[in-house]
RNA sequence: GGAUCGGUAGUUCAGCUGGUUAGAAUGCCGCCCUGUCACGGCGGAGGUCGCGGGUUCGAGUCCCGUCCGGUCCGCCA
C-alpha cells in the first residue's frame, strides 16, 4: 500500500494514528539534529519530521532528499509544537517511523511552487513539472468541475450528448482547415471540423431534438493569447425554437455554472442589439463593468469652424467620472500619444477637463467656449471634475479607436473589480457583411444563419443595399468583454439556405458540392431549430478572471501553433509521405 | 502578411551616452545548526551575453542579417 491517506487530509483530530502518504518532496529544510520535509501532493503539503538523535539513519536519508523526489513514508501523526496557520495540515506532521524513496528527480529547471519563477517557454517544454504547481492543477480541476456541471445542467433539460466526427469535408469558408491526407483514397483530404455546425444540424433533421458536447475544434489561424488551434466548445443545438427559447435555456446554462462553480448568482442578463453595442461602447463585445458610454455629438461639434470636427464622419467621446484632479496634462499628453500609436492610429485626442475651481481646459478651445463645452459635458452625462474624450473621423475607425480607448482608461484607471461578472447577450446582428476586398459579401455569423423572420421577404427580392441591412436571428454571449458564446437560429428551408449561399457569391453548383448534403437533409422535413456555441477555454478564463486561456488546457499549444513538449509539428519520414501520395515543394524560408 | 517588446549564470533579471576581471537574487554543491515552514550562518561552483557578420583601438552595449519567444493588428464563416 502506497498511502493510506493524502497529503491534504490529515488534521488534529488524526492525532496518534499511523498513516502512509505518498508524494513529492516540495522542500526539506535540515536544521542538523531535526529535518522536516514537506510532502505534496494533487491534495496538499504534509510536513514531514525526522530526528537525528531518535532515529539517526533515517533523518540521514531524509537530508538527502532533493526536491521532487517521490517519497513514501510511514508514522505517526503528532501535534506541532509550533504550529503553521497558512496550511490547512500545519497543525499536524509526521513522524516518520519508515521511509522509502519511489523515485529520484533531477533538479527540475524551475521551481514547483505556487508562483514560479519560470518563464513561458520552460512551462510549457516541462509541462509535466507546470501542472505538478498548485494553481496550475486548480484550473484544470476547475475545468473539469466545468464540464461536469455542463452535463449536469444539459442532462437536467434533456439534451443528448453525441459524437461527431473529425475527419470531415474541408470547405474553403471561414477560418483555415486542418487538412488530413487520406491513404486509402490518394490525392484526397479530410479537414478537421472547425466546428460541428452541419452535423448538429443534421441531428436535428434526424429529429434528436436536444444536442450537446463538449468538443475541440479545429482552426489553421494564427494565434493569440486567447484563440489556440485546437479549443473546445460546448456546442448545442435545439429544435422547434425561437430565440427566446434558446437565450433562456443557456442564460440558465451560464447562471447553473456560475452557481455551482464559483457560488456567484448571476442577475438576469441584459440585452442589447448589434447596433446599440456599435453605437454606445465601439463594439460588439462591450465590457459592462465600467460606464464611460459614448456620446456622439456630430449635432453640437459641426459648424464651428473645426475643420477637423466639420470633415468627420463621425464625432464621438465619453466622460470619465471624476478625474480631472489626478489627471495632469502630462496623463493627458501620454494618452494622446497613446491613441496615435500605429495600433490605435487615430489622429489626435480632443478632451474637455472640467476642473473642480469650474475652469475648463482643452484643446478646442479656441473653436467652442467654455459654456458651450460644458453644456456638452452635461449632456454626456458629466459635471464638475470630469474628463471628456473625444475622437472623431470615419465612422468604423472611430468607434473601433475609442472603444480601445475606452478600455485602456479602464486599466489605467483600475475601474475593474476582481471578481466582477457583467454578462450580456448582444442580438440582431446584421445578417451579411460587405467585404470591399473581396466585393462581395461574407456572412456574420455563418452561412446557415437564419435572417430575421420579418427581413425574409426582403431578403429574397432586395437590392444591394438592402442586403447590408438585413438582421439576422443570431446572438452572442459577452462576459466581461469577452466573447463567450455565440448562436443563431438556423435556416431550415432548403430555397432559403440555396438564396444564401447565392447571396454569399456560391455558385449553385459550389453550394451543392459543399453543403448538398444539408440542403439534401434540408428536404426531408427539417425542423426549425437553432443553437449556440460556448468557448469552454475561454469561459474557464473570464470565470477565473484570467485573460490567456493558455493556463486552462493542459497541454496548449504556444503563438506559432508549437507543442514545446512533445515539438510538434514536425518533418515526417519520406515513406509516409510517399505512401500518401504527397510531395512537398518548399518555399525556402530559410528554415532547417 | 505587418507592428512591437524581449533573448546575459539552472532560473528570474540588472548591466547608463561603447571602456579593467560581466553582477544581484534565487536555485545548486559543501560544512555548521533540535522547532523550521521564504529557516538561519559560513564557504563554493556556475557565463560561447541566442547565432552570424559589420563599425571601432575596444562591443553584452551601436549597425545589418538571422533564429527563438511574448504581445498586438490583419486573420479567426
Amino acid at each position: 500500500m502506497y498511502r493510506s491517506v493524502n497529503c491534504g487530509e490529515l488534521r488534529i483530530s488524526h492525532l496518534g494514528q499511523e498513516v502512509t502518504l505518498s508524494g513529492w518532496i516540495q522542500k526539506s529544510r535540515d536544521l542538523g539534529g531535526l529535518t522536516f520535509s514537506d510532502l505534496r501532493d494533487r491534495y496538499g503539503i504534509t510536513q514531514l519530521v525526522f530526528n537525528m538523535e531518535e532515529n539517526p539513519e533515517l533523518c540521514t536519508l531524509a537530508r538527502k532528499l532533493g526536491r521532487e523526489f517521490v517519497v513514501q513514508a510511514k508514522g505517526i501523526v503528532r501535534e506541532r509544537s509550533s504550529k503553521n496557520p497558512n496550511r490547512p495540515t500545519g497543525d499536524i506532521e509526521i513522524e516518520v517511523s519508515e521511509m522509502f524513496v519511489l523515485n529520484e528527480s533531477k533538479v527540475p529547471p524551475f521551481t514547483i511552487e505556487e508562483d514560479t519563477d519560470g518563464g513561458d517557454d520552460l512551462r510549457m517544454k516541462y509541462r509535466y513539472l507546470d501542472l505538478r504547481r498548485s494553481n496550475v492543477q486548480k484550473n484544470i480541476i476547475f475545468r473539469s468541475k466545468l464540464a461536469l456541471e455542463t452535463r449536469k445542467y444539459l442532462d437536467s433539460q434533456g439534451f443528448i450528448e453525441v459524437e461527431t466526427p473529425f475527419l470531415i469535408k474541408s470547405t474553403p469558408e471561414g477560418a483555415r482547415d486542418f487538412i488530413v491526407p487520406s491513404r486509402l483514397n490518394p490525392g484526397q483530404f479530410y479537414a478537421l471540423p472547425q466546428s460541428p455546425q452541419t452535423f448538429k444540424q443534421i441531428l436535428m433533421v434526424a429529429g434528436l431534438d436536444k444536442y450537446f458536447q463538449i468538443v475541440k475544434c479545429f482552426r489553421d489561424e494564427d494565434l493569440r493569447a486567447d484563440r489556440q488551434p485546437e479549443f473546445t466548445q460546448i456546442d448545442c443545438e435545439m429544435s422547434f425554437v425561437h430565440i427566446e427559447d434558446i437565450l433562456e435555456t443557456f442564460e440558465g446554462l451560464t447562471k447553473h455554472l456560475f452557481k455551482h462553480t464559483l457560488n456567484v448568482i448571476l442577475p438576469d442578463f441584459p440585452r442589447m442589439s448589434y447596433d446599440d453595442a456599435m453605437k454606445n461602447y465601439g463594439s460588439d463585445k462591450p465590457d459592462l463593468r465600467f460606464g464611460m458610454a459614448f456620446h456622439e455629438l456630430n449635432d453640437v461639434a459641426k459648424g464651428n469652424g473645426f475643420s477637423v470636427f466639420d470633415q468627420a464622419e463621425l464625432i464621438v467621446g465619453f466622460c470619465a467620472e471624476g478625474i480631472a484632479e489626478q489627471y495632469s496634462n502630462s496623463n493627458l499628453k501620454e494618452l494622446t500619444e497613446w491613441v496615435q500609436r500605429p495600433q490605435i492610429g487615430a489622429k489626435g485626442l480632443v478632451y474637455i477637463k472640467w476642473n473642480e475651481d469650474d475652469s475648463i481646459k482643452t484643446t478646442i478651445g479656441k473653436f467652442y467656449s467654455d459654456d458651450t463645452l460644458k453644456q456638452w459635458m452635461i449632456s454626456m452625462g458629466g459635471k464638475k471634475g470630469d474628463v471628456v474624450f473625444i475622437l472623431s473621423g470615419e465612422l468604423e475607425k472611430t468607434r473601433k479607436q475609442l472603444s480601445e480607448l475606452r478600455l485602456e482608461l479602464s486599466k489605467r484607471l483600475e475601474l475593474i473589480k476582481p471578481g466582477d461578472f457583467k454578462p450580456l447577450w448582444v442580438i440582431d446582428f446584421p445578417l451579411l457583411e460587405w467585404d470591399e476586398d473581396a466585393q462581395r459579401f461574407h456572412a456574420m455569423h455563418h452561412p446557415f444563419t437564419s435572417p430575421k423572420k420579418e427581413d425574409i421577404s426582403r431578403m429574397l427580392t432586395g437590392d444591394h443595399e438592402t442586403m447590408k441591412s438585413l438582421r439576422a436571428d443570431a446572438y452572442d454571449l459577452v462576459i466581461n468583454g469577452a466573447e463567450i458564446g455565440g448562436g443563431s437560429i438556423r435556416i431550415h428551408d432548403r430555397e432559403l439556405q440555396s438564396k444564401n449561399f447565392d447571396l454569399l457569391g456560391f455558385t449553385k453548383e459550389e453550394a451543392e458540392y459543399q453543403f448538398g448534403f444539408l440542403m439534401g437533409a434540408f428536404e426531408y422535413g427539417a425542423p426549425p431549430h437553432g443553437g449556440i456555441a460556448f468557448g469552454f477555454d475561454r469561459l474557464c478564463a473570464v470565470m477565473n478572471g484570467q485573460s490567456s486561456i493558455r493556463d486552462f488546457i493542459a497541454f496548449p499549444k504556444n503563438n506559432q501553433g508549437k507543442d514545446m513538449m512533445i515539438d510538434a509539428p514536425s518533418l515526417i519520414h519520406e515513406e509516409q509521405l510517399q505512401e500518401l501520395n504527397i510531395a512537398l515543394h518548399l518555399k525556402d524560408t530559410g528554415h532547417k
